[in-house]
RNA sequence: GGGCGGUUAGCUCAGCGGUAGAGCACUGCCUUCACACGGCAGUGGUCGCAAGUUCGAUCCUUGCACCGCCCACCA
């Protein structure tokens, strides 16, 4: 073995070994445990969320496959209609073309071209953060399989009533186009204007005044409201108003949606371009105008001189001739929320379009069937309130109940060509026809179509096939074996369905509603089962500042980066690249240069990975510090070099036998440890405290196997006792291939490439550390008076250590030492561990004083009853070790004074459990049996002089 | 406006009713034959503020302050 861990090496070495094996397959024997990759957009690049997000997943997979359980990770792609479409749409910008110069069949062919050439990007990196996942079974949302689900759902639903088309007032991105879903909508805080605008009565004898954001959107009023008890207006309701501008007559009327406070008290009626004035306009049986063309421009219901105006012009146009004719009355600034498209940034206009709706909201049909919001909404809220699926950490069940509680029926057509094109075609006469194919469509009408059929246009949101993924993947609806285009078989419903329900979620809070709630709707309706038990929601990874990583503040880290190392000038490059605004640039490359001045140091996979795992709380952000994951790639290379050491210390070629029990106390303790570090690890993979469990195996790995196990063996293996030589090489080798085993999940690269050389030295057959099982806690059995012996040495240890660096002796310096009082086990524990003492605290061989001799002057230490000491000749300076005494008497004096104060106080001992007043008495024992030691120490050192 | 988090060592975070912890950083000593990506020993905190419950509160309750996220139609 190499010196020092290289992970770069070891890394290209065992993932491909690994995927060409078939270790990523589900053994086909076992409890079925499934979890589904949220798939990421073909068009993605991993970043530091997939990262975290897909360690998480692949510890649990790692560790369940080797606890015996038939696991499944199910990976793929997702379409990510608007974000693919628009890559190629860009490509296409190039070329100074648009998707429409193309047509819609070769644009959707150049889309899938695309989709082969770059589409692999994401999932290559994956293999090099070491994702386990079952490749063979990788699908696409578009791919045929799932294709032909999306067909069926939709089908289903629409035949069941629950799929609608309608004429409704949408989110419309007048940028790209579409529709798009409330979802996809983010209100975002501008400044603007609040304008105060005078409408004249149509008698012209009075008038009233409006308030308003959007006064372009006045073309298309067809009321205006007061509130019903406002007696400002009240002789005005029922008269009618003449529309500054247009002309037209409109109705003054009352609704209680109006707020008297604010603004005027009047509110303009824009049905058709606002979702609340539509709500009025429903309840008052108003007309909708439509004054804006799809993309957003002014259309000919408006006076000929706004006509084709952008509707920012418009709203100058209006404005001024406004001011022209008098009835501007007030301009003042005011914050608003914009509603803008989370695609394009464009602000959202609410257009009337026909657009289909999946019903989530009623209760029951005309027809008397049962509605939406009972056969899908109903069903996906009792499966998270009746504990069927169960979210980690559980505050999550609250705003995913509220969700759905408030829930709005969905939008799921959108305007684009990339995507599920809509099972749907229309007759001449615009009826509607439904089926898989124009065939089917027709073998299913009511009516007879009228002329020729024609496919709708439009296609689905992506998310609708994402809400299929649980049983969509494994092949659901399952009509034999599903193929890819290489005809390779990659699920079969009859068999892979025994993986439904999976058996945790790992997701972002983010797409709860995007993606979580709609699985739940899916699967419950189509298979009447939950799509998984569990749904663990991960954190967001923010920066070491707790900044949300983005390009534009340069504070986004490559999780490759971080894996194989960047030099500075490349890093800058690479940061600065696609940024387009010269200010911004400048501030990123600052804070590139400021932030990584010697670049990102190579970490590798594995140090990564234990990163991510140790910040792994139940906390909803972790702060990645680059320091932190160092501090791990520190770890591995302990880890590596303990390893090292064991190997070293074998002899060549041979199998280590396995001894009888284990000889020495050290071997029994480092077991014993072993086995509770094993038992917490077990429990917290049941709670996802993947922080707690990483914790658990650096503490064990660094501090007790390396830090006490390793310096205990040295002196047993050069001893003369060669069973205690021989059963300490197998302890050593045991447990280090046992902790392999255990951290295999959190840093798979490093523990194989280490166990590759420890298997062979315990004759393990396995091919990999892969095929190996989890250890089991119960193997080793508890040895509590093991324990007791080396907690002891431990502290023997220790005190001679504090005396040595605290009387600054040198530390290669063999010193002598002497023991003095103590109990009868103190005696035999002194001779048992003699030459480690000796050894490790580097002192001639023990001594004891007998109780009447005179003693020299020395440093002590104090084990309960029992003094260490180093005589003080030529090595201590006298005063110093005085000083050193007292202000430890004072400490324990002041332990002491505590614990007397809490037994004084007759409402303690009354009133505390029985245990903790023992506690507290025995603790002031200790104190007191140790005060008494040193004081008797200090004592001595007096009369030495 | 509604909901959900957070505030603990210089930094990033655990702990959540009975002696305040980790990693990194910092100080001193040490290139000792696994590891200087190391060893040993240290420094560092009235656990945001206030009141309450309790024998006892960083931990429970209430209020307040500040930071953050999500949802929502105030024109």
């Amino acid at each position: 073995m190499e010196k020092s861990f290289e992970p770069a090496q070891i890394e290209s070495r065992w993932y491909a070994h690994w995927e060409a094996s078939g270790a990523f397959k589900p053994p086909g024997h076992g409890e079925p445990y499934c979890i589904l990759l949220p798939p990421p957009n073909v068009t993605g690049t991993l970043h530091m969320g997939h990262a975290f997000q897909q360690t998480v997943m692949d510890m649990l997979v790692r560790y369940q496959r080797m606890r015996g359980m038939n696991t499944l990770w199910q990976v793929g792609t997702d379409h990510a209609g608007i974000a693919t479409q628009k890559i190629v749409e860009n490509q296409l910008a190039i070329e100074e073309k648009t998707r429409h110069d193309l047509g819609r069949d070769a644009f959707i062919e150049r889309v899938w071209k695309w989709k082969e050439e770059s589409g692999s990007t994401i999932t290559n990196q994956m293999r090099r953060i070491g994702t386990a996942a079952d490749w063979t079974r990788e699908r696409f949302t578009m791919d045929e399989g799932l294709s032909a689900a999306v067909r069926k759902v939709f089908i289903e639903w629409y035949r069941a009533g629950l799929i609608y088309r309608g004429n409704r007032l949408v989110n419309w991105d007048p940028v790209l186009g579409t529709a798009v879903s409330d979802l996809e909508v983010n209100n975002v805080e501008r400044d603007g204007h609040m304008w105060s605008i005078r409408y004249p009565t149509t008698d012209g004898k009075d008038s009233l005044v409006v308030a308003t954001t959007r006064p372009e959107t006045m073309l298309g009023d067809v009321a205006v409201a007061v509130h019903p008890e406002d007696e400002r207006y009240a002789h005005l309701v029922g008269k009618t108003l003449t529309l500054p501008l247009s002309g037209r007559q409109i109705p003054v009327l009352a609704d209680d949606y109006v707020d008297r406070e604010f603004g005027t008290g009047c509110v303009k009626i824009t049905p058709a371009h606002d979702f609340n004035d539509y709500a009025i306009g429903m309840r008052h049986k108003l007309p909708l105008i439509t004054i804006f063309t799809l993309d957003a421009k002014v259309n000919g219901e408006a006076p000929e001189k706004y006509r084709g105006l952008d509707r920012y012009d418009a709203r100058k146009a209006v404005l001024a001739d406004l001011d022209t004719a008098g009835l501007l009355v007030e301009t003042r600034a005011h914050k608003l929320q914009v509603p803008v498209s989370q695609r394009s940034d464009a602000v959202i206009e609410p257009m009337l379009t026909d657009q289909w709706f999946v019903d989530l909201t009623s209760a029951t049909q005309s027809d008397g069937r049962p509605g939406g919001r009972k056969a899908i909404t109903e069903p996906a809220l009792q499966a998270v309130r009746s504990g069927e699926i169960k979210f980690v950490p559980e505050n999550w069940t609250t705003t995913y109940t509220q969700w759905l509680d408030n829930i709005q029926d969905w939008c799921i057509s959108r305007q684009l060509w990339w995507g599920h094109r809509i099972p749907a075609w229309y007759d001449e006469a615009g009826n509607i026809f439904v089926g898989e194919n124009e065939v089917d469509a027709r073998a299913h009408a009511t009516t007879e179509p009228v002329g020729a059929l024609r496919q709708d246009e439009d296609v689905l949101d992506t998310w609708f096939s994402s809400a299929l993924w649980p049983f969509s993947t494994l092949g659901w609806p399952g009509n034999g074996p599903v193929k890819n285009e290489r005809g390779e078989i990659v699920a079969n419903w009859e068999e892979d369905k025994i993986f439904l329900p999976s058996a945790v979620l790992v997701t972002g809070f983010d797409i709860i509603f995007f993606w979580v709630a709609r699985m739940v709707m899916a699967t419950k309706y189509f298979i009447g089962k939950s799509p998984f038990r569990e749904i663990y929601i991960n954190a967001i990874v923010r920066d070491a500042e707790g900044q949300k990583m983005s390009k534009s503040k340069g504070n986004t880290l490559d999780p490759l980066d971080l894996i194989d190392g960047i030099e500075l000038e490349p890093l800058v490059q690479k940061s600065t690249m696609s940024l387009l605004i010269p200010q911004v640039r400048a501030k990123v490359e600052k804070r590139i240069r400021k932030d990584y001045p010697d670049g990102i140091p190579a970490i590798g996979t594995d140090a990564l990975r234990f990163t991510f795992a140790a910040l792994a709380s139940y906390s909803r952000t972790i702060n990645f510090d680059i320091k932190r994951a160092e501090g791990y790639k520190a770890f591995c290379n302990k880890l590596w070099n303990a390893a090292r050491f064991v190997l070293m210390n074998l002899p060549e070629g041979e199998i280590v036998a396995p001894a009888g029990a284990p000889v020495t106390e050290a071997e029994r303790w480092i077991l014993t440890k072993l086995m509770l570090t094993i038992a917490q690890v077990e429990q917290r993979f049941t709670t996802y405290r993947f922080d707690h469990l990483a914790q658990a195996l650096y503490e064990f790995v660094w501090n007790e196997y390396c830090d006490w196990f390793l310096e205990l063996a040295k002196p047993a293996l050069s001893g003369d006792d060669a069973t205690a030589a021989a059963s300490t090489r197998h302890t050593l080798l045991v447990v280090l291939e046992t902790v392999l085993r255990a951290l295999h999940p959190i840093i798979p690269f490093i523990t194989e490439e280490i166990w590759q050389s420890v298997a062979p030295k315990l004759g393990l057959t396995e091919g990999s550390l892969m095929q190996r099982p989890w250890p089991h806690a119960c193997e080793i059995s508890e040895d509590n008076a093991a324990t007791n012996e080396i907690e002891w040495f431990k502290s023997v240890l220790s005190g001679l250590r504090k005396i040595r660096a605290e009387m600054n002796i040198s530390p290669g310096k063999i010193i002598p030492v002497l023991f003095a009082d103590g109990e009868v086990s103190d005696r035999s524990r002194v001779a048992k561990f003699a030459m480690q003492i000796s050894f490790l605290a580097r002192t001639e061989a023990p001594q004891w004083i007998g109780s009447g001799a005179n003693e020299p002057a020395a440093a002590a230490a104090v084990v309960g009853t029992l003094r260490v000491m180093i005589p003080l000749a030529g090595l201590i300076d006298l005063e110093a070790e005085k000083t050193r005494l007292t202000k430890e008497i004072v400490r324990i004096e002041g332990e002491i004074k505590k614990c007397e104060g809490k037994l004084g106080n007759a409402n303690f001992v009354a009133n505390a459990p029985a245990e903790v007043v023992a506690q507290e008495r025995q603790r002031i024992a200790d104190w007191n049996t140790t005060v008494g030691a040193l004081r008797e120490q200090a004592h001595k050192l007096r009369d030495s002089v």
